[in-house]
DNA sequence: TCAACGCACCGTAACGGTTCAGAGGTTCAC
DNA sequence: GTGAACCTCTGAACCGTTACGGTGCGTTGA
């Protein structure tokens, strides 16, 4: 009946050394390089080890001799467990998950304190590099990314910056499908309901100047890609109004909705960029006793479950290949010359939330 | 212009304090306790630190000296993007990160490489503790945790581990409650689906031989509620068909309700053992052409968001809750005296999926 | 018989920090 | 004038491991 195995300071290499009165090289080798020593005394080393109850050589000590921690930082500008509960966020994450355990790499959640801004977490990750998933151009986590020595895959936003890969899709020309698929149906007059654009809250109608300002790249795209669409068939983006919500969920959706449909009841098309958004705008429509698609139509974007089950129109993007193709990236690279880009394809996904306005409706399109 | 910041090695806290002719205390204090200098001092380091691209004290050299890694592991069984798939899961991991973030801790999500068994990742991991989420009794990762000397705290199982902290909840009572819901309805010919009850495959009926060794706790639990709660009524538990299987998705479960009903018709409740393969069972019945509750009732177990919009008569257990307290317990261990084991509670939500047998059906009941 | 070779193991020098016990110097109360 | 308290900074030890370049020795081929 042995004591508990504390009786003493944890054993280490150099005791376990000491005891068996060889070198650490010997008991690093044991571990790490079996044939490097005979069998027997490999054996031996190993045989003391559980006696002295030494768990094999330390982790964080081994990572700082041979330069690599065995593991990926991800950042995530929302509170950690929001990656949890939003599902494009959920299939980025298998994605990535899969590239990990595929080389045996973890993947460390980096913990972003959702009030005060504090990058020591950053500072404080021992990791081989960082995949950084859909922040602000500001944010001030990713600018402590980008000052460690390690490389960096950004996906989706923020774009274009220097020295590192991303992975993304082309969100103005899928909402550009998108807008024409509507304004082929006969659609003119539209609103437009989107996930935050810059720092701070605006949970309302998105100004032209705050339109200026956006400091998401994706938003921007894609409300750029509507814009476009309906440029097309000359609807004045000046007329087409723009709430925004800072919080990302289907109750921001459902009140934005309502906001839009309250100050403009008679728009015939409700395009939101986000799936989670568009759930909840179905949801005020189903309130309001407007009946989809044939008083309203409503779009989202991503293509996640949900919003297949819904039947809602989209346009879907290959959320589990993202974040395949962005731990691969950051796990192959080979030549570091510079920064790779990767785009991915998006598909208009036609379903049962939108069509033609009412003939009625139609009528009034004309001013 | 300057140049890339490559020139030359990266520089280090040394370099950094050759250059500016003072000790490298002193600027290791510039970062750590800016009271330990003045400031003029503090600031002509920090000025150098960018000068010379000096991104910071290293992470793996401070958790060396500091023994503290400043990350959580976690440690599924399952591939590690199983995670983000199975809703129950997901509501425990989104309660753990909460907790991590909270206490501004990463949480490092364990590689577990699908195939063959390989350890190294567990000795990989630079963490100041695991968590451990529902694994085998016998599994090799989790062995291979309990030598590292570091705090453990298990979520559901395994169970009685000597020394670790355990979180979950009472899954007999939980399915005994369910049981005698059903019994009391009138139901007395039962079907049981379950998830894998031990290492290796075994997709079909679980024999008396099979459920007395079970090596995953929570389902024998389960089963043990369902067990008892029929002896109360006179079920004779040998009379009870258990379909086992390995995987466990929707499919999975309407593939085991095709396997029960097939071979045994007149069932007149399924019982799964949880709420992804209850609504496999669902789904099986549908295509069947049976009508539930009225031809046959089905039940799960969690109280996944998923079974509640599908109305299913389950046992809901606080899965976010779970994640959250597994992570207190870990960090917040102030005593280390002896494991502690926090059991939630369950509750019975009767939903759209359960009612009484219909009357022929219950004729039938008296052999 | 002897040089060449391979095996098994070893010593030393990092890896990049943090910590602790002071060393000097200055300020202040008495 | 003096001792105590304080402030700022330093030197050396330490964290536990692996990389690198050996050394000693038995075997082998000419």
């Amino acid at each position: 009946m042995p004591g508990p195995p504390h009786v003493r300071r944890p054993a280490t290499l150099a005791s376990l050394a000491a005891e068996l009165g060889v070198s650490r090289t010997t008991v690093s080798n044991a571990y790490n390089r079996p044939d490097q020593l005979s069998a027997p005394l490999r054996e031996r080393v190993l045989e003391a080890a559980r006696r002295l109850g030494y768990p094999g050589p330390d982790p964080v000590a081994r990572s700082l001799r041979t330069r690599k921690a065995g593991a990926v930082g991800l950042l995530l500008t929302e509170a950690l467990s929001y990656a949890f509960r939003d599902p494009a966020a959920t299939g980025f994450l298998e994605g990535l998950a899969l590239a990990c355990e595929q080389a045996n790499q973890g993947l460390l959640l980096v913990p972003v304190s959702p009030d005060h801004v504090d990058v020591t977490a950053v500072h404080q990750a021992g990791v081989d590099g960082f995949v950084v998933y859909s922040v602000r151009e500001d944010d001030p986590h990713f600018m402590a990314v980008l000052e460690r020595p390690v490389p960096t895959v950004v996906c989706d936003q923020p774009t274009g910056v220097e020295g590192v890969d991303r992975v993304g899709v082309d969100d103005r020309a899928g909402m550009l499908g998108l807008a024409r698929h509507l304004t082929g149906l006969g659609h003119r007059r539209f609103g437009v309901i989107c996930m935050r654009l810059a720092a701070g809250h605006n949970d309302g109608p998105a100004s032209a100047q705050r339109q200026e300002s956006i400091t998401y790249p994706v938003q921007r795209d894609r409300l750029g890609g509507i814009r476009d669409g309906l440029a097309e068939v000359g609807v004045d983006w000046a007329d087409v109004p723009v709430i925004e919500r800072f919080e990302h969920s289907v109750e921001a959706g459902r009140d934005a909705a309502e906001e839009l449909m309250t100050a403009h009841p008679d728009l015939t098309a409700v395009v939101c960029t986000s799936d989670i958004l568009a759930l909840g705008a179905l949801q005020h429509a189903g309130e309001r006793g407007l009946s989809v698609p044939e008083d309203l139509s409503v779009t989202g974007f991503d293509g996640v479950p949900e919003a297949g089950r819904a039947g809602l129109t989209t346009v879907s993007q290959p959320v589990l290949e993202k974040g395949r193709i962005a731990g691969e990236l950051l796990l192959q690279r080979g030549d570091r010359n510079r920064s790779r880009r990767v785009t991915l394809p998006t598909e208009l996904v036609v379903g049962s939330t939108s069509a033609a306005p009412r003939s009625d409706q139609r009528f009034f399109s004309g001013w």
